[in-house]
DNA sequence: GAATCGTGGCC
DNA sequence: TGGCCAAGATT
Protein backbone atom coordinates (compact mmCIF):
# COMPACT_ATOMS: atom_id res chain seq x y z
CA UNK A 1 0.00 0.00 0.00
CA UNK A 2 1.69 3.41 -1.61
CA UNK A 3 1.84 5.81 1.25
CA UNK A 4 -1.12 8.72 1.10
CA UNK A 5 -0.45 11.66 -0.87
CA UNK A 6 -0.09 15.09 0.81
CA UNK A 7 -3.55 16.61 -0.06
CA UNK A 8 -3.40 19.05 1.96
CA UNK A 9 -0.46 20.55 -0.30
CA UNK A 10 -1.92 19.45 -3.42
CA UNK A 11 -5.24 21.89 -2.69
CA UNK A 12 -2.77 24.96 -1.61
CA UNK A 13 -0.87 24.92 -4.67
CA UNK A 14 -4.33 24.72 -6.70
CA UNK A 15 -5.61 27.37 -4.89
CA UNK A 16 -2.64 29.27 -5.53
CA UNK A 17 -1.70 28.11 -9.07
CA UNK A 18 -5.04 27.67 -10.63
CA UNK A 19 -5.05 28.78 -13.90
CA UNK A 20 -7.87 31.77 -14.69
CA UNK A 21 -10.46 29.42 -16.75
CA UNK A 22 -14.09 31.03 -18.35
CA UNK A 23 -15.43 27.38 -16.64
CA UNK A 24 -13.81 28.14 -13.09
CA UNK A 25 -15.99 31.66 -12.99
CA UNK A 26 -18.25 31.28 -9.91
CA UNK A 27 -21.33 32.72 -12.76
CA UNK A 28 -20.72 29.19 -14.64
CA UNK A 29 -23.72 27.83 -14.62
CA UNK A 30 -24.64 23.87 -14.74
CA UNK A 31 -25.36 23.63 -18.54
CA UNK A 32 -22.60 25.84 -19.04
CA UNK A 33 -20.33 23.33 -17.39
CA UNK A 34 -21.53 20.80 -19.82
CA UNK A 35 -21.16 22.65 -22.77
CA UNK A 36 -17.39 23.42 -22.07
CA UNK A 37 -16.69 19.51 -20.28
CA UNK A 38 -17.66 18.24 -23.91
CA UNK A 39 -15.69 21.11 -25.80
CA UNK A 40 -12.56 19.83 -23.89
CA UNK A 41 -13.31 15.87 -24.64
CA UNK A 42 -9.62 16.21 -26.72
CA UNK A 43 -9.65 19.40 -27.16
CA UNK A 44 -6.71 21.61 -25.65
CA UNK A 45 -8.30 23.89 -22.83
CA UNK A 46 -6.50 27.14 -24.51
CA UNK A 47 -8.73 26.31 -27.32
CA UNK A 48 -11.82 25.87 -25.42
CA UNK A 49 -11.74 28.84 -23.84
CA UNK A 50 -11.45 31.04 -26.43
CA UNK A 51 -14.75 29.83 -27.88
CA UNK A 52 -16.80 28.95 -24.80
CA UNK A 53 -18.32 32.66 -23.73
CA UNK A 54 -19.31 32.68 -27.13
CA UNK A 55 -21.15 29.59 -27.85
CA UNK A 56 -23.17 30.12 -24.71
CA UNK A 57 -24.52 33.84 -25.66
CA UNK A 58 -25.52 32.31 -28.55
CA UNK A 59 -27.48 29.20 -26.64
CA UNK A 60 -27.31 29.79 -23.03
CA UNK A 61 -29.50 27.03 -22.33
CA UNK A 62 -30.66 23.66 -23.06
CA UNK A 63 -33.72 24.96 -24.57
CA UNK A 64 -31.56 27.39 -27.05
CA UNK A 65 -29.52 24.75 -28.31
CA UNK A 66 -32.30 22.02 -28.74
CA UNK A 67 -34.56 24.54 -31.11
CA UNK A 68 -30.89 25.55 -33.04
CA UNK A 69 -30.49 24.74 -36.68
CA UNK A 70 -28.20 21.93 -36.97
CA UNK A 71 -25.86 23.78 -39.73
CA UNK A 72 -25.71 26.54 -37.08
CA UNK A 73 -24.62 24.15 -34.48
CA UNK A 74 -22.07 22.74 -36.88
CA UNK A 75 -20.45 26.27 -37.76
CA UNK A 76 -20.63 27.12 -34.49
CA UNK A 77 -17.96 24.56 -33.64
CA UNK A 78 -15.99 25.71 -36.48
CA UNK A 79 -12.61 23.95 -36.03
CA UNK A 80 -13.02 22.29 -32.19
CA UNK A 81 -12.35 18.76 -33.66
CA UNK A 82 -14.73 15.65 -33.13
CA UNK A 83 -18.06 17.72 -35.42
CA UNK A 84 -19.73 14.69 -33.47
CA UNK A 85 -19.28 15.90 -30.60
CA UNK A 86 -21.56 18.92 -31.78
CA UNK A 87 -24.49 16.51 -33.01
CA UNK A 88 -24.35 14.88 -29.83
CA UNK A 89 -24.23 17.81 -27.67
CA UNK A 90 -27.46 19.45 -29.32
CA UNK A 91 -29.17 15.87 -29.07
CA UNK A 92 -28.05 16.08 -25.55
CA UNK A 93 -29.95 19.44 -25.16
CA UNK A 94 -33.03 17.30 -26.43
CA UNK A 95 -32.89 15.43 -24.54
CA UNK A 96 -32.26 17.49 -21.21
CA UNK A 97 -35.51 19.16 -22.48
CA UNK A 98 -37.53 16.23 -23.11
CA UNK A 99 -36.80 14.23 -19.63
CA UNK A 100 -35.70 16.32 -17.59
CA UNK A 101 -37.12 19.66 -17.91
CA UNK A 102 -34.70 21.76 -19.38
CA UNK A 103 -32.55 21.36 -16.56
CA UNK A 104 -29.36 19.40 -16.40
CA UNK A 105 -29.80 16.64 -14.25
CA UNK A 106 -27.72 16.14 -11.22
CA UNK A 107 -27.44 12.45 -11.01
CA UNK A 108 -24.50 10.66 -12.39
CA UNK A 109 -26.35 8.14 -14.05
CA UNK A 110 -29.14 10.38 -15.59
CA UNK A 111 -26.11 12.56 -17.01
CA UNK A 112 -24.64 8.94 -18.09
CA UNK A 113 -27.53 8.31 -19.94
CA UNK A 114 -27.13 11.59 -22.16
CA UNK A 115 -25.55 11.01 -25.76
CA UNK A 116 -22.04 11.57 -25.71
CA UNK A 117 -21.40 12.03 -22.21
CA UNK A 118 -18.76 9.57 -20.70
CA UNK A 119 -17.84 8.05 -17.36
CA UNK A 120 -15.45 11.71 -17.51
CA UNK A 121 -17.56 14.25 -18.69
CA UNK A 122 -20.89 12.81 -16.50
CA UNK A 123 -18.58 13.07 -13.03
CA UNK A 124 -16.57 16.11 -14.29
CA UNK A 125 -20.41 18.11 -14.15
CA UNK A 126 -21.67 16.22 -10.66
CA UNK A 127 -18.34 16.89 -9.30
CA UNK A 128 -17.58 20.68 -10.75
CA UNK A 129 -20.96 21.78 -10.72
CA UNK A 130 -22.91 20.27 -8.21
CA UNK A 131 -20.22 19.74 -5.82
CA UNK A 132 -21.10 15.83 -4.99
CA UNK A 133 -18.16 13.21 -4.60
CA UNK A 134 -17.16 10.80 -7.30
CA UNK A 135 -13.64 9.92 -8.76
CA UNK A 136 -13.24 12.43 -11.89
CA UNK A 137 -10.32 10.68 -14.59
CA UNK A 138 -9.25 12.37 -17.32
CA UNK A 139 -6.06 11.37 -19.01
CA UNK A 140 -4.02 14.18 -16.60
CA UNK A 141 -5.62 12.79 -13.69
CA UNK A 142 -4.26 8.84 -14.65
CA UNK A 143 -0.38 9.70 -15.63
CA UNK A 144 -0.61 11.73 -11.83
CA UNK A 145 -1.65 9.21 -10.12
CA UNK A 146 0.53 6.41 -12.33
CA UNK A 147 3.61 8.99 -11.23
CA UNK A 148 3.06 9.82 -7.82
CA UNK A 149 0.83 6.35 -6.48
CA UNK A 150 2.21 3.75 -8.51
CA UNK A 151 5.75 4.90 -9.42
CA UNK A 152 4.84 3.69 -13.26
CA UNK A 153 6.13 6.88 -15.44
CA UNK A 154 3.01 6.67 -17.50
CA UNK A 155 -0.29 5.62 -17.02
CA UNK A 156 -0.86 3.19 -19.98
CA UNK A 157 -4.80 3.10 -21.75
CA UNK A 158 -7.34 3.75 -19.96
CA UNK A 159 -8.79 0.66 -18.25
CA UNK A 160 -12.33 0.57 -16.07
CA UNK A 161 -10.03 0.28 -12.92
CA UNK A 162 -8.69 3.50 -12.77
CA UNK A 163 -12.39 4.57 -11.32
CA UNK A 164 -12.13 3.01 -8.04
CA UNK A 165 -8.23 3.83 -7.70
CA UNK A 166 -8.72 7.30 -7.59
CA UNK A 167 -12.12 6.87 -5.82
CA UNK A 168 -9.65 5.18 -2.81
CA UNK A 169 -7.87 8.20 -2.83
CA UNK A 170 -10.39 11.33 -2.29
CA UNK A 171 -11.26 12.27 0.96
CA UNK A 172 -14.72 11.66 2.41
CA UNK A 173 -15.71 15.36 2.04
CA UNK A 174 -16.75 16.20 -0.66
CA UNK A 175 -15.76 19.54 -1.20
CA UNK A 176 -12.77 18.56 -0.12
CA UNK A 177 -12.79 15.31 -2.85
CA UNK A 178 -13.80 18.03 -5.05
CA UNK A 179 -10.70 20.24 -5.06
CA UNK A 180 -8.18 17.23 -4.57
CA UNK A 181 -9.93 15.89 -7.92
CA UNK A 182 -9.27 19.12 -9.60
CA UNK A 183 -5.78 20.12 -8.25
CA UNK A 184 -5.12 16.40 -9.82
CA UNK A 185 -6.29 17.53 -13.57
CA UNK A 186 -3.96 20.77 -12.90
CA UNK A 187 -0.99 19.53 -11.77
CA UNK A 188 -1.31 17.17 -14.75
CA UNK A 189 -1.73 19.68 -17.01
CA UNK A 190 0.52 22.40 -15.31
CA UNK A 191 3.96 20.19 -13.62
CA UNK A 192 2.83 16.47 -14.05
CA UNK A 193 3.08 16.79 -18.11
CA UNK A 194 3.80 13.57 -20.20
CA UNK A 195 6.99 15.26 -21.28
CA UNK A 196 9.43 16.91 -19.65
CA UNK A 197 7.50 17.06 -16.25
CA UNK A 198 8.67 19.82 -13.80
CA UNK A 199 9.07 18.30 -10.86
CA UNK A 200 11.33 21.34 -8.98
CA UNK A 201 7.80 22.91 -8.41
CA UNK A 202 5.98 19.81 -7.64
CA UNK A 203 3.86 20.17 -4.41
CA UNK A 204 3.83 16.67 -4.14
CA UNK A 205 7.01 15.77 -4.75
CA UNK A 206 8.56 14.67 -1.77
CA UNK A 207 5.77 11.88 -2.04
CA UNK A 208 5.91 10.86 -5.22
CA UNK A 209 7.33 7.12 -5.68
CA UNK A 210 7.74 7.77 -9.68
CA UNK A 211 10.73 10.06 -8.02
CA UNK A 212 11.53 8.35 -5.24
CA UNK A 213 11.87 5.24 -7.32
CA UNK A 214 14.65 7.23 -9.86
CA UNK A 215 12.43 8.03 -12.65
CA UNK A 216 12.02 4.58 -13.79
CA UNK A 217 11.43 4.07 -17.98
CA UNK A 218 7.87 3.25 -18.66
CA UNK A 219 7.99 -0.77 -18.98
CA UNK A 220 4.46 -1.19 -19.74
CA UNK A 221 1.76 -1.36 -22.01
CA UNK A 222 1.11 1.54 -24.01
CA UNK A 223 -2.40 3.22 -25.77
CA UNK A 224 -1.68 2.04 -29.69
CA UNK A 225 -0.08 5.56 -31.30
CA UNK A 226 -2.78 7.53 -33.81
CA UNK A 227 -2.83 6.88 -37.13
CA UNK A 228 -1.44 9.25 -39.44
CA UNK A 229 -3.64 12.41 -39.98
CA UNK A 230 -1.91 13.01 -44.05
CA UNK A 231 -4.00 11.41 -46.35
CA UNK A 232 -6.47 9.21 -44.14
CA UNK A 233 -10.16 8.99 -44.31
CA UNK A 234 -9.74 11.83 -41.16
CA UNK A 235 -8.36 14.33 -43.12
CA UNK A 236 -10.60 13.77 -46.12
CA UNK A 237 -13.79 14.41 -43.79
CA UNK A 238 -12.59 17.37 -42.59
CA UNK A 239 -11.96 19.05 -45.51
CA UNK A 240 -15.31 18.75 -46.77
CA UNK A 241 -16.85 19.86 -43.94
CA UNK A 242 -14.62 22.92 -43.82
CA UNK A 243 -15.83 23.59 -47.27
CA UNK A 244 -19.62 22.91 -46.25
CA UNK A 245 -19.07 25.27 -43.09
CA UNK A 246 -17.83 28.28 -45.68
CA UNK A 247 -20.68 28.28 -47.38
CA UNK A 248 -24.45 28.53 -47.05
CA UNK A 249 -25.74 26.50 -50.01
CA UNK A 250 -25.36 23.06 -50.59
CA UNK A 251 -22.62 22.37 -52.65
CA UNK A 252 -22.08 20.02 -56.04
CA UNK A 253 -20.82 16.48 -56.39
CA UNK A 254 -18.12 18.58 -58.84
CA UNK A 255 -17.44 20.96 -55.93
CA UNK A 256 -16.69 18.30 -53.86
CA UNK A 257 -14.82 16.16 -56.03
CA UNK A 258 -12.53 18.93 -56.83
CA UNK A 259 -11.75 19.32 -52.63
CA UNK A 260 -9.70 15.66 -52.49
CA UNK A 261 -7.54 13.81 -54.84
CA UNK A 262 -8.38 10.14 -54.16
CA UNK A 263 -11.59 9.57 -55.60
CA UNK A 264 -12.33 6.39 -53.91
CA UNK A 265 -11.50 7.87 -50.68
CA UNK A 266 -13.65 10.76 -51.05
CA UNK A 267 -16.52 8.82 -51.78
CA UNK A 268 -15.80 6.66 -48.15
CA UNK A 269 -15.41 9.75 -45.89
CA UNK A 270 -18.61 10.99 -47.27
CA UNK A 271 -20.97 7.99 -46.89
CA UNK A 272 -19.22 8.20 -43.33
CA UNK A 273 -19.88 11.78 -42.78
CA UNK A 274 -23.97 10.69 -43.67
CA UNK A 275 -23.84 7.50 -42.07
CA UNK A 276 -22.83 10.00 -38.98
CA UNK A 277 -25.65 12.21 -39.63
CA UNK A 278 -23.01 15.09 -39.84
CA UNK A 279 -24.16 15.34 -44.10
CA UNK A 280 -26.86 15.38 -46.32
CA UNK A 281 -26.91 13.93 -49.88
CA UNK A 282 -29.52 16.47 -51.77
CA UNK A 283 -29.99 14.68 -55.11
CA UNK A 284 -26.48 15.81 -56.86
CA UNK A 285 -24.71 17.94 -54.01
CA UNK A 286 -24.32 17.94 -50.66
CA UNK A 287 -25.04 20.04 -47.60
CA UNK A 288 -25.03 20.39 -44.04
CA UNK A 289 -27.80 19.10 -41.99
CA UNK A 290 -31.01 21.12 -40.97
C1' DG B 1 -10.35 -4.61 -26.39
C1' DA B 2 -9.00 -2.17 -30.45
C1' DA B 3 -10.14 1.15 -33.94
C1' DT B 4 -12.10 5.35 -35.17
C1' DC B 5 -12.97 10.11 -34.87
C1' DG B 6 -10.27 16.59 -36.07
C1' DT B 7 -7.37 20.06 -35.30
C1' DG B 8 -3.55 22.43 -33.61
C1' DG B 9 0.52 23.14 -30.58
C1' DC B 10 4.97 21.65 -29.12
C1' DC B 11 9.84 20.27 -29.39
C1' DT C 1 10.22 17.65 -39.39
C1' DG C 2 7.15 14.47 -37.93
C1' DG C 3 5.67 12.02 -33.98
C1' DC C 4 3.39 12.86 -29.72
C1' DC C 5 -0.18 14.68 -27.16
C1' DA C 6 -4.59 16.86 -25.86
C1' DA C 7 -10.31 17.80 -19.43
C1' DG C 8 -12.91 11.10 -24.22
C1' DA C 9 -16.85 8.57 -26.19
C1' DT C 10 -18.57 5.13 -29.04
C1' DT C 11 -18.86 0.86 -31.56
Amino acid sequence: MPAALPLGSLADWYLRSARDLPWRRPDFDAWGTLVSEIMLQQTQAARVAVEIDRWLERWPTPADLADAPTHEVLRQWGTLGYPRRALRLQDTARAIVERHGGEVPRDVDALLALPGIGDYTARAVAVFHFGDRHPVVDTNVRRVVARAVHGQGEAGPAKRRDLADVEALLPADPADASVVSIALMELGALVCTARAPRCESCPIADACAWRAAGYPPYEGRRAPRQARFAGSDRQARGTVLRALRGVDVPLAEAEIAALWPDAEQLERALASLVADGLVVRDGASVRLPH
